[in-house]
DNA sequence: CGAAAAAAGCATTCCAGAATCCTTTTTCTG
DNA sequence: CAGAAAAAGGATTCTGGAATGCTTTTTTCG
């Protein structure tokens, strides 16, 4: 992968949550995803202090979208856990490669970097949440005698 | 970096080493470089078993390529280091993404997989060298009245 | 009000990659 | 042959991210 593993499950949380802002516990969000609770926790607590999310404690409490799905980016995201910084330098790790010296990887990597960033700041968390119910459905129809409510 | 700091310190050694296939310190390259000493040592024992160096013990030994500069690829090394299957996988670590089932990133992702792949496939430690070399050209050219052999 | 539920916060453990140290083996040279 | 120079190999330490556990604070509800 290309970011850490807490920004992966970050978006995974996300993607994960109801649209209908209710809140959701963080045990619920890992026994569903299958994350580590308490490292999940703390990663949720993180997208409270990035105002991504929002959570309430006590009986009832949770954490909930602060936004619609559609408004907030994969890029807010990954930039909330990464740091703004993430993806730079050379991609090899040569000190001497910079714009006037360029490794030969160097216009492809530039490239692959504003390539990545520009999907990243187009896709939103809805679009995690259309791919995953995507991947549900699909599953569904490869066994056609499933539980119809 | 894109890769592990191994990689990048493998990279940067083998083009430090001279073309002329002369035998070289393990303890020159790392104060050349300014890279750990010891750390050095077993990254490039690592690169004799690739078959991308040799060496000999003893006094007047040390490491050389095995071919010359321009036959070693930047993949071949990457791929010695880092094993066959870096850059596997979603980018953002959903486990149910997949060419049926693409995440938002997957194909921006893939494109720049095979592009650096290329990338890699093309350049070799020959262009690495003459990176170098550019660099401390320039550096020269800044400082006009420079030692003249 | 008091008890339970839940997030928040903090300290601790675990683990892999990074880095170091020491011993052994090989090879050259006087 | 003896000794030194160098790589090879193994054990160990260090460090930061990943993961866990425990305590505190806030909130709801009977």
């Amino acid at each position: 992968m290309l970011f850490s593993t807490a920004t992966g499950y970050a978006l995974r949380a996300l993607a994960a949550l109801p649209e209908d802002g209710t809140y959701c516990l963080a045990k619920d969000l890992s026994s569903r995803l299958g994350l580590p609770g308490p490292y999940l926790a703390k990663i949720l607590q993180g997208l409270v202090q990035a105002d991504i999310l929002a959570s309430v404690r006590g009986p009832k409490g949770g954490f909930r979208l602060t936004r619609p799905a559609h408004r907030i980016t994969v890029g807010e995201v990954v930039a909330a856990m990464e740091g703004p910084e993430a993806m730079e330098g050379c991609v090899m790790g040569f000190p001497s490669c910079n714009g006037e010296n360029p490794c030969p990887l160097h216009d492809a990597w530039s490239a692959v970097k504003s390539q990545v960033s520009s999907s990243m700041t187009q896709a939103t968390i809805r679009d995690l949440q259309l791919m995953d119910i995507r991947h549900k459905k699909e599953a569904k129809e490869r066994v056609p005698n499933s539980p119809q409510p």
